[in-house]
DNA sequence: GCTTGCAGTATTGTATACATAATTGCAAAG
DNA sequence: CTTTGCAATTATGTATACAATACTGCAAGC
């Protein structure tokens, strides 16, 4: 891809995940080019790529705004996700190789080694899971569900918010991907499916919960 | 939304449907500017979101090309879409209001006269055929599901091939349409679900089928 | 006091010129 | 004859100026 608009997209996407741009704010695109250090055209660029993520939302006039996520807007996307990623891992049991389950084990003991530090490092947690998806979905060998999945994977709530899971969440994470490891052995694209969907759906409770103690705190703080 | 990029975006995506553009052809941003009357501002505007709806696939080193559709790539679009619109089935099933049963009544009563017409009218089938669809998709209430399915609905193939069904294809289309109604009027999600699944997997045999004369057609005029 | 219309302002859309990157073809060296 | 590297060409990326459109606030009429 190209060096501005890159630099403008990733730039945005960081402003909008960190919190310095707020759910519900306008955008323009002027002052974005001044802060990305970049003219307004790349900005364009980078604006049209989020908004096909749904980080942004445009009104009927073509203005921008930071999208707000209702709870179940949120349910949905993770609903989606369990059934996209879901055949994800069908496919992929189906169509795996000796060499792809390999870095899939070795991915899943990075995320052990990752979740049993004190404290646990989530950074190399979600870097070692995004790549252990990653794999699924190459093998999965579907550029359509790829291309669809790439709008509901990287979604802000969920990075917001992973420095929040407790040690246990972490855990059972490895667990699932286990049984997901199991499962690809085995070639048993039912089974792998089934667990898959189970897993999206229990990080969506995961994401709820620490979700309901965030906004516990946020209301005492009065933010 | 704008004019200039609106125009390109519908001249652009006329020309790859009615393969004026054919698969595999390098496009450049400058020649299409000049075909549809515009600059090349809007024309890349245009190509990004014909290249989200994977009308156009660009190359590593950011070169356009018209998509090239293997039949296993349409497999699995249409796949996508049965899983997806059974689920817009399902969530509609779960909130349909008396106004909008009344509007798909209407648009298969529709559909039902143009099947019905000599020669059937195929453009009117389809105009109610994607209203039928559209009004489920608006009851499903669930913009992402919206969003990912716009990507999927409207597909150089089924547009190509549409003239190509008998009518036999179609009246048993308008008997599914049917049958979603009554999963709707019973509010059965389950019901509908599958009900739509099957619908979209039986369309897509219906395509694979007249795909299959077509490309014997093409093998024998030597296209 | 409320509504309606108009003007000024703010923001996005489009065109164009220039910058950068990629491809092609040819020529020279091995 | 093949390969490698360099220039010429072609295509895309970016910046900027200008055009069109939407919003805001005030004022005038009802």
């Amino acid at each position: 891809m190209s060096r501005a608009s890159d630099r403008a997209y990733d730039r945005i996407r960081d402003m909008i995940l960190q919190g310095d741009l707020s759910p519900g704010t306008q955008i323009r695109e002027e002052q974005l080019a001044e802060s990305c250090g970049v003219s307004r055209t790349p900005v364009r660029d980078a604006l049209r790529r989020l908004e096909s993520q749904a980080f942004i939302r445009r009104s009927e006039s073509q203005r921008s705004f930071v999208a707000e996520w209702s709870l179940d807007d949120i349910a949905d996307a993770f609903e989606l996700r369990a059934m996209l990623e879901g055949r994800a891992a069908r496919r992929a049991a189906e169509r795996i190789d000796q060499i792809a389950m390999q870095s899939l084990r070795d991915c899943n003991r990075t995320i052990f080694a990752a979740v049993s530090q004190v404290p646990a490092d989530i950074q190399g947690f979600l870097a070692a899971n995004r790549e252990f998806h990653a794999i699924i979905l190459e093998k999965a060998a579907s550029r359509r569900l790829s291309s669809l999945l790439s709008a509901l994977i990287e979604q802000p709530v969920v990075w917001r918010t992973a420095h929040h899971y407790g040690r246990e969440a972490l855990l059972r994470s490895h667990g699932e991907h286990e049984e997901l490891l199991a499962a690809f052995a085995r070639r048993d694209g039912g089974w792998a499916e089934a667990v898959m969907s189970a897993h999206i759906h229990r990080a969506f409770h995961a994401y709820a919960d620490a979700h309901q103690g965030l906004s516990a705190i946020d209301s005492a703080i009065g933010a």
